[in-house]
Parts: C-alpha cells; structure tokens; sequence
DNA sequence: TATAAAAGTTAGACTTACCTAACAAATGTT
DNA sequence: AACATTTGTTAGGTAAGTCTAACTTTTATA
C-alpha cells in the first residue's frame, strides 16, 4: 500500500510525462517544483520509489515510471477525473472550485467505492475539463482535439478541454459562458498579435488574446 | 488546522462520551484501545490537543473535550455520518460495508463538500445505522428510542437504530432482514436467559439471543 | 491501611517526509 | 576544451506520530 505521498509523487511523474508529449521522462527539480518541495526531498523519494520499483532512476539519470508505476498513477489519475465528475455534476461545484477537493479525495483507498462511483456517474468519458478518465482497466479514451490557436479564419468549432487548468483562466471562461460543448466561430485572425475575433455561442463578437487561443482545446 | 490523527483523537473522545452515557470522560488506556495505540501515544497527543485547548487534561486526571474540542469532533461525526448515507444509499455499499470508507472520507477537508453532500442527500436526519446526523450548527436529530429487550410480550416495534455496529453483528441482521423500518413483534420472552422470540415483518417466528435484544433500538 | 493491581507517564528510540547547506555531475557557452 | 551555470545528490537535522521499557500515581482489595 502506498503513502499519500508516494501517490502523489507517481501522480506527478504521469502529469509530468503527458505535459512533455515526447519524452516521458522527467527532472528531479521539475518533480520538486510540480509537488512543492525541495530538490532534496524529491530524490529522497525517488529512492524509495525506486526501490519499491516504481520508478526507474539513476543518479543524475532521466526518471521514468515503471509499468507498475504508471499502472498505480493512472489509477489515481482516474480517481481524481472521477471525482471532479462528480463535485462537478452532483454537487453543483465551479469548474475551477473540484481539483482541489479532489486532490484529497483521489487518496481514499477502496476499490469498491472507485467502480460504484463510475456506475453512479453513468461511465463518464471525459472529466469536467475535458480530460479523459481512465477505465478501470487503466485504458484512457481518446479524443481528437486541437488548440483554438490552429483554426483558419472562418472555421467553426466546439469546446472539448482546456489545457491551462489554472483558477485565474477557469474563472475567465467562466465569465465568457464557455464551457466544454460550447460552439465557437473563428471570425478574424490578427497576425500582429496571434490573437483572434471569435463569436462564443450567438453572443457578439469578442477578441481573444493569443495565450487565450493556446490554452482551448477544440474539434472542428 | 487538525491533523488527520488529531481529528481521530477527538473523534474517539466524542464517542467514548457518548457511550459512557453519564460521565463524559475518557481514560487514557480507553483512548488508546480505542484507537489502536498504547497509553504512552495517547498521553503524549492529549498533551498537544490540551495545548490546543481542544481537551481539558491534567496529568493522572480524566480527559474532557473542551467546548471548541466538542464542536469539531461533532463536524467529523457530522462528516462521517454523511458519506455513511451517502455509500448507503447512492452507491450501494451494505450496512456494515460503510464504516471502514467513512472513516477516510470524514478527513476531508471543504466546508463546502459537506453542506452540498448534506443538500445532495436531502438533508438526512440518520445515517444508515440510525444514528443522528449532527446539523451544520452542532444539533443532533433526537429520536426516542428503546432497546428490543426492554419490550413485553405481544408489544409490537419498529426498527430505529443498532446499537452495536461490528461487521458480524451487522451482516446478521442482513441475514434475518432486518433494516432501518423493519417492523418487530415479540412473541414471547424467555426468563430463563433472556432471550425472546420474535417475529420480524411477517415471518415466521424467531428465536434471538439476549445479546441480540440488547443491541437493537426500536420505538413502539 | 498496607499493599497489589491497574492506570497513566516519562524517556529514549524509530520512521516518514520534509528541510538547509555543502558538494558533485552534467550541460551550455564562449 | 575550460569554465560557469544548472541540475542533482549527500549529510545531517527537524517534527509528527508511533513504539518499548521503566517508572509513578491512583485505585481496589485483602
């Protein structure tokens, strides 16, 4: 049985291999900085990690998980996605308010309680930022997405995930009425800037900046 | 903020007050078997919840939960009965499957989770083992309630609450069908050993133990 | 009431997860 | 290629919560 903080470190080492798509492994100061500690602590960990043979690691190596590493982080990657579901659609919680209760509640251990909660969500594929959730048999659904930024003039498109999860761009899609299955018309790009003129469901029209087009996730 | 171990000391103070109806205090040794800990571990946590003022304590003396201890102790019950009903009644667990997941989920930490769980719930007065459900003022539902034991022959019950919660006990009365609701009627009491024969809803006729009639709440 | 038993405390030690400070290795830059 | 910077490790220390073993106080009983 792992710690609570042994989970969070393979949690972070499974974000951390998704956020730099090509190579899956990751440092030990971006470990410590992801999970709020020092350096030193982090190897620490990756010690222990390692000698569980959760990790594979090296000194001054590339840190990768294990397959039973990933295993065990995706199981929790799926606890917090189903989680949020739930804050999110049984509890009426803000799109920006359900990861940090989730962080708590993806720790509690009971495996019964992770597939009755999926049941009772009704499967849910994706969580309320658009992210998959992982099936019981770790198997991620996958779903065609591009960023905002790429559409051509003219193009129409729905909201399928945000990349940027952070409080501060929630509460600004939030204000603007976007939400994951919103309908959004590229209407002008502005090749000074990178920041376009989009039309958010039948509301007017509305300038978005650059950054803003780099953090929607959208299918066309 | 408590710790998670703190919240559990104080939560077992709450319960041993509870249970020794007429004096609120608690011994050290029943502290400590209590939670699973030696005398030694439960001395030195009275100590820091006293610096806390959550206790009132004195060397040899007996253990009392101050009024502030009192009030968080009743938040974690509060907590814990909820998710009881919650695994209860939204995902299915059995009566004697919800404890040991409580117990976890009592520690989270989001004023905002447990008063959108309790509208979530429609405000439930017991939990799935009878016992009242704390309001978010520190108020407990009351319910007259009588032991199976004190009744006379011919009187007839209903089931209110289980006075014991141990998983044999629990998955007994499973077994007999008998539930919050269940109605009891006694048929006949035996002197000798204090047993008595009972028909539970409209089966046929039951011998239970004295032990049996003692753990059992009903009103008339 | 003297003494044995029970209840409770203290001291010292261990583990986990964290820290700081000093050091070592790897990488990047001229 | 030499050196500076970045990155990562080691050593030694802290706090929380636990333990055992030895001790003290309270209580129960002969």
């Amino acid at each position: 049985m792992l710690s609570y903080t042994e989970e969070n470190y393979l949690k972070a080492l499974l974000k951390l291999s998704f956020q730099n798509e090509d190579k899956p492994e990751a440092g030990t100061n971006e470990m410590a900085a992801h999970l709020g500690v020092k350096p030193a602590t982090a190897t620490d960990m990756l010690k222990k990690l390692k000698e569980k043979e959760l990790v594979n690691y090296k000194k001054y190596g590339k840190i990768l998980l294990t397959e039973s590493g990933k295993q065990q982080a995706i199981e929790i990657l799926r606890k917090h996605r189903l989680w949020e579901t739930f804050l999110y659609k049984k509890l009426d919680f803000s799109w920006d308010e359900v990861h940090e209760v989730a962080e708590q509640l993806e720790h509690i251990q009971s495996a019964k309680l992770v597939d009755k909660l999926e049941e009772f969500l009704g499967f849910p594929e994706f969580d309320p930022h658009g992210d998959p959730i992982p099936k019981a048999n770790g198997e991620m659904p996958t779903l065609e997405k591009i960023l905002l930024c790429e559409l051509r003039e003219g193009e129409i498109c729905e909201v399928v995930a945000v990349k940027d999860t952070s409080t501060v761009f929630l509460q600004y899609l939030e204000k603007l009425q976007i939400t994951i299955g919103t309908p959004i018309k590229v209407l002008e790009r502005i090749d000074f800037d990178g920041s376009m003129s989009i039309q958010i469901s039948e509301e007017e029209a509305r300038n978005v900046s650059m950054k803003f087009a780099e953090s929607l996730f959208v299918k066309r």
